[in-house]
DNA sequence: GAATAAACGAGACGGTACGTCTAGTCTTGGA
DNA sequence: TCCAAGACTAGACGTACCGTCTCGTTTATTC
């Protein structure tokens, strides 16, 4: 998080304090303001905290945002329900539940947004978002084929595309609803969905079998 | 997209030339320095026209941006290709091809950060944005019942529960592939997509079959 | 007043209420906003007309408040009183009663600040305002001489220096008591200031008397 | 000057080298541009000063004029020169000598215009040029009855009265000659306007002798 | 137990963009 | 040809943040 690169020992150490205000700040800045209307000032002053102690620490308001926001996701879990149609379902449920509050929502997608254009903090979102989802689904397809759910992967470039698929496919399409169409990932879309999921995924990587439709 | 409600027919027109520039300049503008660098001012210089000009016409930056990328959008056709998988196919990768466009990309996103605190803004982006896709997913499916691909829908609330999860799923895979993933949705891609979302939906649709390892 | 110079005789008239309208605005606005914040475009509101004729029959604000004020001071008098110092002490009083008025106040003291660049507006404001005040001034002394109070002027340009001096004397003072000083310019204080004046004047053009203290 | 009213003493301190500048690029436009096209914003240009310093110690541009043109008018002083009258003429002369550059004509005019609306503003002229210039009477006063030029002062209403008067005369005929009738104050009519204004104070506080014409 | 060295709060600094306002011009349709 | 209405270009307004800087102060470590 911190920008200091040298081992430095001597002098004053940084204050712990500083950067848990300042993030929850910034949670609480997200909420009752938006993304765009929060202002490092701001934060700064919620914190308690002085402007340049925040400079000091974050680059600017994307990687302070991606930081906070990347908080919230660190409480996914992955808990073993038995099957693997339950797993997904928690699963998702918890993200779904987690992009529902509004310092995710407007917070997430503006530095997305903005990653477009800045490798840098496109590289921040993976590392302290992305890459730790995608660790749980990797981790519940270990589980299913444990469970003899799935079978084992042979082609492991096909394995990690297929789970880039599967996670794509997942978080595009929650992400989706919570906010383009602005319903509810409840709990009876995320069983519609799970199983269209599912379905797709075993019958693809099983017989090979015909799509409907499909004329050769 | 004008903001003057009453039908006025006294006083000098709005230049139509001036709507035309405007937005052309904010796609330019958008590509050269994205979302946040964008500012009203520049694209009023770029589209040769007085800022007063521009504000008169568009509330904001937000919904400028809307209405410049909403004309990218209007470009997606759905030709008969012969068979739903290639119609997905084909919408899905005319899609990635338009959000592959840096205008795109950081436009849209960001119009979709500040939609989660701006409900107008939200309206403006379905209305002009999403609507006219669902329109496609609507006619796609009108398509393959013809084909007799699919059964024809016999509950209307549950075909508009199914179309949204569709919507949802397409869309936001794309999106999430391309904006977050940061991989090009390229051919090879959507076909897997595809192949996946089409078992899914004919599976669940059709016998209402086992999901695997799901016990009871 | 009118810009139009050639003698034009086709086309619609121009309405001469409009003009009178458009002054009595003025002062209205002089009034409630000062000259600062008055603007053409409020003034033609007022008037119940529109810019363009506005425009059509003045440069520029200057010039349209100067013949605005100057109309106040088409009220000046000279009522033969009696004696000069009389209908001095009365003229004076009356040209502070126009001074008081809040639309000359800061209409006129602007104008005469944009005077000091730019030479067509001093002259407006000389031919309009300064001079007929200044023909008072001769009446009185003609007046004055008939009377035999003042000995009659043999050297006609001594004459001139000396009404110029006197009505700078007499108009700086008031002015100056009354935006300066932001006293009223009362009946006592114009006895005062008349007694001083009268007595300079005559000892002055007198006995070319000592002056006090002149130890030469 | 200053707006900060608490003293502080924490943060950084402003730049005394700031508020030169300022003021000197104030004058500076003044001369070129004249009142009515100064921008502040280009003030803090020449001043090589942000927008945001100029307005963090000023209100306006009314306020940074009236500072500006002050500290011409802090040049003004009083040498003995031997007697009342030599003393009135050389102040009168500087006076006029400051009223003649260009950056004192409409900067102070225009202030005193914009005063009639603005209390604050008025109080500010008042103790920065004002009564400064007051003060020069006084002072010229006393040393003219230690001279035994003038009788010492009995009644001090009457003398606040007298001196006021003195100093709306002296202030406004000066400047009605600058700015109205654009003559300029040079030594000859300083002359002329010193002897009758002597002559009438001395005939006016000597034997309240008759007014000519005055019958009765 | 100094001395050192960095972090800290406060707030001024040079900038940039904001969204609004006014100036003065131009373009309609109607009188 | 004038008029009312209102859109147009141009540019200043005063504000808000940005990210940096200079202060004086506080706190750990190191000598």
């Amino acid at each position: 998080m911190q920008i200091r690169t040298p081992a430095c020992r001597t002098g004053r150490p940084r204050s712990a304090a500083a950067d848990t205000a300042i993030l929850a700040a910034t949670r609480e800045a997200l909420v009752e303001l938006g993304w765009s209307k929060l202002t490092l000032g701001d934060v700064a002053t919620r914190a308690g905290v002085a402007k340049t102690t925040l400079y000091r620490r974050w680059a600017g308001k994307n990687e302070l945002v991606v930081d906070a926001v990347a908080e919230l996701f660190g409480e996914l879990e992955l808990p073993d329900r038995g099957s693997l149609a339950a797993d997904i379902e928690g699963v998702v449920l918890q993200f779904a539940a987690i992009l529902a509050r509004p310092e995710a929502k407007s917070g997430l997608m503006a530095a997305v947004a903005e990653s477009t254009r800045d490798d840098a903090l496109r590289e921040r979102i993976r590392a302290s978002i992305v890459d730790p989802q995608k660790d749980l689904v990797l981790e519940g397809r270990a589980r299913a084929q444990a469970r003899g759910e799935l079978p084992p992967q042979t082609d492991p470039a096909e394995a990690a595309r297929t789970v880039d698929l599967i996670f794509d496919v997942v978080a595009g399409a929650v992400v989706h609803r919570t906010l383009v169409s602005a319903e509810p990932a409840d709990e009876e879309w995320v069983r519609s969905f799970t199983r269209v999921l599912l379905l797709g995924l075993t019958a693809s990587t099983g017989p090979s079998g015909d799509l409907p439709g499909e004329h050769v």
